[in-house]
DNA sequence: AGAGAAATGTACTGACTGGAACATTTGTTT
DNA sequence: AAACAAATGTTCCAGTCAGTACATTTCTCT
């Protein structure tokens, strides 16, 4: 909820920008929670500081809604990214952050993870769509990519490490974290969810994908 | 689609039980693709030898109904899993060959992974109702203890390993690769999922569990 | 200032959908 | 065989919800 900077609209002001990020932050909170089908156009539009009236006006339908708040949860999401820098780290501390980094970030966002659950029941049909979100995430390998680089010419990491089952899996890992805890824990009880067992967790896939990429040793 | 043993229904007779199965099978099959809320009680209907009233009849709701499928999955999946059987296996072998196993029977129902995201979407709030779903996962879980516990025993894995956790990191790799299929084609391209890949990543994710739960050995 | 465009408010509707009412047939028990 | 219970067929309805029609206000440009 953060304070409108630029678009304190007392009285009444026309600001339309405001307006449709006003709209799209209660769509990605709405759409995450209950899914495309279970999310109520009235309801985000009573949330909203404008009327159900603007969202077709702007979105056009639901499902222009839709895409649009999908495209902006990922754009949120890999903003927070870009901020991590590596490329001064030396390659094994490197990945280790970013590892990490990746863990701590998708579990702050759980409505993002939400997004890409639902996108995923629908067989990523709207994804597709956006050229945006395909752009953005090409760039997220390519930084996995310059770490793996540099491992292998400096000799600390294996040959043959391809980058993107590595992104892979670290995304299992980040990724179910988040997504399954519910269904998880309403079996398995809470344990592993509470900050002790996570931060274990988070270390324990550090350490696993660092002994995926170095040389590797035979084991007895 | 089992051939409906005990229950053609020439003619017009009256039998209980398969309808209560047909109309089980048709629900798991459209709530996996369409969600709770997504999902219509009528179509549910038109697929079945049966009628709308039946499933209120059985079901009471439509919620019931979507609680009684999803118990169905479950109940279709463990069983699967249980004719596993490991006890005659070595330890480290019996490990690798439940989580090959794991790995390829996500693969292989895709209905059931999906009607576990959609309980994640709803936090998992009809499954906590179901005390038989719980049963069933524990059981899951001493399997695994059993060959932990047999492995320590022998000296081939390290102390301190909790079932729960190995439980938690085969499950990720496993699950993900069904449930975020969708979304990570559309972004990265098909080329994870073809049989070659889908085969190396298995057998990637089966080290990495071995090493895991293997003695500790310091990496330069 | 005034005219056209952009933005917004208000009220409404037509289709969809979960569920119920009512009636009938089939099975079971004594 | 009759009476009761279980199972099934048919029809309809009341609420919900995405989307629209129509009217009005604010902004921009000349």
């Amino acid at each position: 909820m953060a304070t409108t900077t630029d678009s304190d609209r007392r009285g009444w002001t026309q600001n339309p920008d405001a307006v449709k990020h006003d709209i799209l932050t209660v769509a990605v909170s709405e759409f995450a929670a209950n899914g495309l089908s279970g999310t109520r156009v009235d309801t985000i539009a009573s949330r909203t500081r404008t009327s159900k009236r603007m969202i077709y006006y702007y979105f056009g339908d639901k499902l222009g809604l839709y895409t649009s708040a999908l495209e902006a949860a990922y754009l949120k999401v890999r903003e927070g990214e870009a901020s991590l820098d590596l490329d001064h780290l030396p390659p094994r501390e490197g990945l280790a952050r970013l590892v990490a980094f990746t863990f701590d970030h998708h579990r702050r966002n759980p409505d993002f993870i939400r997004m890409v659950m639902i996108e995923n029941i629908h067989n990523a049909e709207h994804l597709s769509a956006s050229q945006v979100i395909r752009d953005m995430n090409v760039a997220a390998i390519e930084k996995l990519s310059s770490i793996c680089g540099r491992g292998q010419e400096q000799g600390v990491f294996r040959d043959g490490i391809d980058p993107l089952r590595l992104h892979w899996q670290i995304s299992a890992f980040s990724f179910f974290n988040v997504s399954n805890r519910p269904t998880f824990s309403a079996i398995f009880g809470n344990e592993l969810f509470e900050e002790q067992s996570q931060s274990e967790l988070r270390q324990q896939i550090v350490d696993a994908i660092l002994a995926m990429v170095s040389q590797p040793i035979a084991v007895s």
